[in-house]
RNA sequence: GGUUCCGUAGCUCAGCUGGAUAGAGCAACUGACUUCUAAUCAGUAGGUCUCAGGUUCGAAUCCUGACGGAAUCACCA
């Protein structure tokens, strides 16, 4: 039994096509060149073999070969009950035997879709915010990418770190820290009662608004305007000048600027006084994003905070020198040379000595390679970095990291709003915290007019609407190819019919009452019903295709793979669960063999679900 | 300008390793709750798969070229 249990029905299938077309044409095929699909509804069968490529090398037609193979597998295959052809298509329909028996083996397997270990291990770093203010729509949609990715991962059978480098230094944080010391009053987050990475992301609008001001009177200087005359491009008004030059004055003129940018040296040459109000403020925003993180369900294994790393990869620079890979110019910079790799040109350490970007990707790389040894290395990040990761990946393969083949960046589209993109200058910025209470009192609103959770105790109430609201979000999020730009409306968001997370938990917990209801019931009748529908036919075989599911969504970082297949299979449980009575059946075996099937499919729903982060309620 | 990605119903999205009459949901309209809970189900209507060529027995899917949108091409991160 274990050793042919994992052959997969299709492989089966396939092999038997195969030799089907070498004995009776003497045609050698690999079997990954035959095409098939599953039966389309409007058709008989379970799986489908294209006939049509055969009919040049057998000189038959399509409907010939068909027929033969189809005599051939029936006769020599005992999974294959019948078959039919229509034209090009050569339909089977897999014996209720092979069903049955699947069904009953599945069901006492509660790791059902998880792949063996397969001794490798892979990393992913996700979120990765910076920590001057609140996460956003934008995060969100990263955070949710790099969980389900990563719990698919696992379920494929990989070990798994969870990662994300936190941008904790740099200007922002300094806009932040100074706006608070000037206009702060000793305020915190616990006297003001506001949450404290919301705390500190108020600052640095105050600093921006403080700043605007700032630069507004000194447009109305004899300074800006002799600057505008010495500057300005021939058609260019005052007004669209000061616009552009807005980042020159910051660095040029600007007094809380410069106020600004001291702050940053003084951290950086380690002041005593900066460091702590440094990390006063980070303290306080880790509190708060640990808490959106908790509310999301997400965490991770590893953090890298950027002020750790960002001296990092001056080794890697030397070494990549040495070998060749680097070239230095006269003013000491160092670059590298990809023009065969259609990439350019790039820099990977200043002339002074410091690092770039780049420099320390590439050093944060090796690092966690000797941290954890790692395989594989998975990047979500948008894609306006598609370029930066091409760059990087093709730096470290050049290197001959050892980690460098198993390299991803996992590159997904930006989140716009109906009413455009998200611009935090102009206040369109929808915020994670926000985002999670609207959706759950959504979900409030619409559990309050059903009155459904009305006897239970409220503290369970209020669990399952958290269930409810956030799956309404998340699902909203994931079920989008991530390479895909999306449009994020707020009010589409908070659905809770159709296509929605909802309505998965909904078939859930739909079996989960009547599984409540037969909990007496003898389970062992099922045997005596042998006559399968075809409804229940394709619930089968939806079932029996979620491992291969997981396995292609892992493979492709898509969890989108995932969503859409349970929403598939919900979909399809509704309709049969509106066809067909479970408790009532009156087939002799069809209620223990209903019930046996719901049960599997409530399983399927929940682990699926799951590698989306998204939880299941036992009623709603 | 170069490179990359996207373009499918009014809207939001599936389908893309080439296969049968292109699918869902939302919105609109109609019907089904004394029934295993209707956050459900059934139905009506909605399409030149951006366009034009090419490859093929067969193209939404692959190739070429246009058009439209986005990102990127810093000694920024």
């Amino acid at each position: 039994m274990q050793a042919t249990k994992s052959l997969n029905i299709v492989d089966i299938l396939l092999e038997a096509v195969r030799k089907g077309l070498q004995e009776h044409f003497e045609l050698d095929v690999s079997t990954t060149d035959i095409t098939w699909n599953v039966t389309r509804k409007e058709f008989e069968g379970d799986y489908t073999i294209v006939t049509f490529p055969f009919t040049r090398t057998t000189k038959k037609s399509p409907e010939q070969v068909g027929a033969i193979l189809g005599e051939y597998l029936v006769a020599n295959l005992p999974e294959v009950e019948a078959f039919n052809v229509v034209k090009g298509f050569l339909n089977l329909v897999v014996a209720d035997g092979f069903w049955h028996r699947f069904l009953m083996q599945t069901r006492d397997n509660p790791h059902y879709g998880y792949l063996p270990a397969n001794g490798q291990k892979v990393m992913v770093e996700f979120s990765s915010p910076n920590t001057n203010k609140p996460l956003h729509l934008g995060h969100i949609r990263n955070i949710l990418l790099g969980w389900s990715t990563s719990r698919l991962l696992q379920a494929a059978g990989y070990e798994v770190v969870k990662v994300q480098i936190v941008n904790d230094r740099g200007i922002a944080i300094c806009k932040s820290m100074l706006a608070w010391e000037k206009f702060g009053e000793g305020r915190t987050p616990a006297s003001t009662g506001i949450k404290s990475d919301h705390f500190v992301g108020d600052y640095y609008v105050l600093f921006e608004q403080k700043f605007q001001e700032e630069y507004k009177s000194w447009q109305e200087s004899e300074e800006a305007s002799q600057v505008y005359a010495a500057r300005k491009e021939a058609d260019l008004d005052r007004d669209s000048f000061f616009k552009a030059y807005k980042n020159d004055y910051f660095n040029d003129y600007s007094i809380l600027g410069k106020e600004a940018r001291n702050l940053l040296l003084q951290w950086e040459a380690g002041d005593p006084a900066a460091v702590a109000l440094w990390e006063k403020m980070n303290a306080w925003v880790y509190a708060g994003f640990n808490e959106t993180y908790q509310r999301l369900g997400v965490s991770f294994d590893k953090l890298y905070y950027e002020s750790n790393t960002y001296l990092l990869g001056k080794d890697i620079i030397n070494d990549g020198l040495n070998a060749g890979v680097f070239y230095q110019k006269p003013d000491q910079s160092v670059w590298i040379d990809l023009e065969d790799a259609k990439l350019d040109h790039k820099l990977v350490l200043r002339s002074d000595g410091t690092s770039v970007y780049m420099t320390q990707d590439l050093g944060t790389a090796r690092l966690r390679y000797q941290d954890f040894g790692v395989n594989r290395m998975v990047y979500v990040v948008a894609d306006e970095q598609n370029y930066h990761f091409k760059v990087l990946f093709e730096i470290l393969k050049r290197l001959g990291e050892p980690y460098a083949d198993g390299l991803f960046h996992l590159s997904y589209g930006m989140v716009d709003l109906p009413t455009g993109k998200m611009k935090s200058r102009e206040g369109t910025v929808v915020d994670a915290d926000d985002l999670m209470a609207e959706v759950i009192g959504e979900a409030r609103g619409n559990s309050l007019e059903r009155g459904a959770l009305e006897a239970l105790p409220e503290a369970e109430r209020d669990e399952i609407i958290r269930k409810i609201g956030l799956a309404a979000l998340k699902f909203f999020i994931i079920k989008v190819h991530p390479r895909k730009r999306m449009v994020f409306d707020p009010k589409e968001s908070v659905d809770m019919q159709g296509q929605t997370g909802p309505y998965i938990q909904n078939a859930y917990v739909r079996i989960q009452s009547v599984l409540r209801k037969a909990a007496t019931a003898d389970l062992s009748e099922a045997d005596r019903y042998v006559a399968l529908d075809v409804a229940e036919k394709q619930l089968i075989a939806m079932v029996y295709d979620f491992p291969t599911q997981v396995k292609t969504a892992a493979e492709a970082y898509d969890p989108s793979v995932i969503a859409n297949y349970c929403y598939d299979l919900a979909k399809s449980y509704h309709k049969f669960y509106h066809d067909f009575p479970i408790l009532k059946a009156d087939i002799p075996g069809a209620s223990a063999f209903r019930l046996i099937l719901s049960q599997i499919i409530a399983g399927v729903l929940q682990t699926g679900m799951d590698l989306l982060g998204i939880e299941m309620p036992e009623r709603m």
